[in-house]
DNA sequence: AGCACAGTTGACTATATAGTCAATCAAGAG
DNA sequence: CTCTTGATTGACTATATAGTCAACTGTGCT
């Protein structure tokens, strides 16, 4: 009986079920990032991607094993477009600018990825946990992040103690935290903080912030 | 019939409703904060705070009331610690550290406070944006953060482009980011990132990064 | 004393919701 | 052609859950 999970030939035997399963991964981004795991309705996102709501369970189990599938999907959606970017070449100074500010323009172009994150994260991260493809989907970015270090502070242009994961997750911060906690920030400070100009400011100031650092001898 | 809402006589007929209203906060901060709004539920929170159900209902008309009274109870409670800092006197270099590690102390410290804020970001920041009482909160904040860039640049120690509001949100983003999204940072990286150790070195860099810009003349 | 009314309670409900069941449909292997 | 098996469907259910009702209690004012 070891057909029945055999991968090579149980997995999709109809042309459809692909269709279909797009369908449900567009419906569940729509829900879960609107309203988080809990907030999700099982039967919204069935009718979102207009389908028949036992599709769900038949491709993906349960709520929790749909979402599950939802993080990775987007996990590589997202990482494949910051691979886009061709970071080893350019002089270290203006990769890293890059990137802070392309990482940036990624969160404002898939805000339901962020969402998504929150949502995660606010319930214990459960399913990110069990996923082993995801850590592998970021060795290359940390080792494209330690190249650029390396060759950063080779020239005498970066400090010499910087840690690739610290650094990561500020180049993150400094960018997702706005977009994830606009709604409490703007209602303390009183102004609006999605418009262009305003991101446009932002992604300076982050862009700055982490080249500053990056220049500083301690 | 102005007696029914007038502030003055009717609020807190008894001693013991205020000693209720402690404990229902008090459950509603556990239960909130582990399962975010969606996931809470009345019952648990009910029973968390050793307390008749239909108390919540008296006292915060319906869930949306609780959590709205709660987030309110917490950003004072927030700010009033934050407000213990004194740093209108410091040298501005110390004072930025100063601000920097302990706003990153507070999180670690009070990390039902991020997960409310997670939860009412994610749900479009609905609450917030009806309490006026928040935004006067941080106020004095700002105006304290001005005064110190303000002393900084014209000792000419920080540069002068600084906008107080982005300051402010990388402190937060470079220290709150971290705590918010351990759980996917810790599947990514493959590493603990709540031990104490961890976390000092965390608020190292983080303050390391806010003086290193500050420090940067543009 | 007695009364008005905030505080408190147990019982109840309407509904929403994740998940199940059993049946039908159709693609591709033989 | 036909038979296996994944894909798809409508009907159903057990339960959890926010919120309601009507009654009771006891404090503090007059």
């Amino acid at each position: 009986m070891a057909t029945k999970k055999n991968p090579d030939t149980s997995p999709v035997r109809r042309e459809s079920s692909l269709r279909t399963r797009e369908m449900i991964l567009k419906g569940a981004t729509q829900e879960f990032s609107e309203r988080g795991f809990d907030g999700a309705r099982i039967d919204k996102i069935a009718l979102r991607a207009g389908v028949n709501k036992n599709l769900l369970y038949h491709h993906y189990v349960n709520k929790d094993g749909l979402f599950s599938a939802l993080l990775e999907h987007m996990y590589e959606k997202i990482r494949v477009r910051q691979r886009d970017l061709e970071l080893r070449e350019k002089d270290p100074v203006d990769a890293i600018r890059r990137l802070v500010v392309f990482t940036g323009k990624i969160w404002v172009q898939y805000p339901e990825f962020l969402r998504l994150l929150q949502s995660e994260n606010l319930t214990g991260g459960r399913h990110v946990a069990v996923s082993p493809k995801v850590p592998s989907l970021y060795e290359p970015l940390l080792a494209t992040l330690k190249d650029v270090l390396e060759r950063g502070s080779r020239s005498g242009q970066f400090r010499r103690d910087v840690d690739p994961v610290d650094l990561y997750i500020s180049i993150s911060a400094l960018t997702a935290h706005y977009i994830n906690n606009r709604h409490t920030f703007e209602a303390i400070f009183g102004q609006t903080l999605m418009s262009p100009q305003r991101i446009r400011q932002r992604l300076e100031h982050a862009a700055d912030m982490v080249v500053a650092y990056l220049c500083t001898k301690p």
